[in-house]
DNA sequence: TTGTCGCATTGATCTGGATCAAATCGCCGG
DNA sequence: CCGGCGATTTGATCCAGATCAATGCGACAA
């Protein structure tokens, strides 16, 4: 099993062995579920491979896009009985399972365990609020620019530091992630190519102004 | 001492007096700061009175408020070194101040507590998803039902159900809030209010359309 | 009572991004 | 190679909410 990267780095061998014992690899084709807003919560995962797309639907159709999980990335935390948003896979996807009955168990035993978590849903909350600053301050140009240059960070963190950062998922969910619409987003995109800030490629962009483009998140 | 409501309603005595002895009361004046983005965090609080305002704020003056701390809400956890927003008191507000040595050395301590925090933290993230959809997907007048329901419920939930809300910030702290300008929460208000499905009074606001106001925030 | 200082409201106009409407591109299957 | 289908880009127009600009309204001090 792929090591569960991003919370158990400060666990001992015995408690890494416990997790994984715990574990249940899982599969996703591309575009499958993984959970459903508002449905009983029956598992926590951790994504292995692959990326995830997080979101909420209003019962008009209308969608946010709350978070792209990575590699590495928990989902489910924010349960108490129900899913608060629903994920599915963007791409294929493997991630660790893990039941609620497993789960909490293994926190309620491991303080450890519990300190990480603790630690992973504050730095999301943060994350949650510059986005919150993002969607209801910033013009849709710099939205562009800060989730482009956040993905990019996120890849770096994973050990993919690079220019080009992939953006596997499609426009309607950068769209829906930046409270935008799929036309703004592509024309904002064809703006900045026009600029030389970014250069468009199959499957991402490549970064090639870097120094703009972190003036403007500023 | 307040009882911390939120956090400590499943300690032990003992535990509860612990909390005590390490919690350092304290009291702010109208518009006073409790601590400031990107500052080091060196306390935690617990909000006993009163109503603080969280904002970010970026480099050229644009403010998003992340949210309206009420009696029982902690502030700061999400803190690694640095605040990650702002904190200042919305009239006179009591609060219970930890530093962060005895802070960390109580959730070190305390596994029970530590599960108190993060069920906060969760419940946080989960509203913070609610308030992205709010800002990215909603119109005006959603916005601010929303808003108002949202406020309703809070102070329904501290023991004081009212159809009357009470609105201690300001115009501008709303629209901040809401990702709209201090004009169009005004104007929307009017609307709300011509429409009878809201009565504006000193201080806040009453609800006189419940069944309308839910049936929008749906 | 009068001035004045922060809010808050209201009005007139403007505009960034939404909406409506075609192309165009890629990719896969036959 | 061709046809079809979903994703993307591009263009024309619209409009919700922003911006600019007064005006109103307490509360409080002189």
């Amino acid at each position: 099993m792929v090591r569960l990267v991003s919370v158990c780095a400060s666990l001992s061998d015995d408690e890494l062995a416990l997790l994984e014992s715990l574990a249940h690899p899982t599969h996703f084709a591309s575009g499958e579920t993984l959970f459903t807003q508002g449905r009983e919560a029956q598992a926590v995962y951790n994504v292995t491979a692959g990326v995830v797309r997080l979101y909420k639907l209003l019962s008009d159709g209308r969608r946010q896009v709350v978070g792209f999980a990575l590699p590495g990335d928990f989902l489910g935390l924010a349960m108490r009985d129900a899913y608060s948003f629903s994920a599915d896979a963007i791409g294929e996807v493997a991630a660790c399972a893990f039941s609620r009955g497993a789960y909490t168990a293994l926190v309620d035993a491991k303080p450890h365990l519990l300190k990480r978590l603790h630690e992973f849903a504050t730095h999301e909350l943060t994350l949650a609020h510059e986005q919150m600053m993002l969607l209801g301050r910033r013009t849709a140009e710099e939205k562009l620019i800060c989730f482009l240059l956040g993905m990019q960070q996120r890849w770096a963190r994973l050990g993919k530091p690079s220019v080009t950062v992939p953006l596997p998922m499609t426009r309607q969910d950068i769209a829906d992630f930046l409270g935008l619409t799929i036309e703004t987003v592509s024309r904002t995109f064809t703006r900045l190519a026009k600029d030389k800030t970014i250069l468009i490629v199959p499957g991402g962009v490549r970064v090639m102004n870097p120094d703009r483009m972190n003036a403007v998140a500023a």
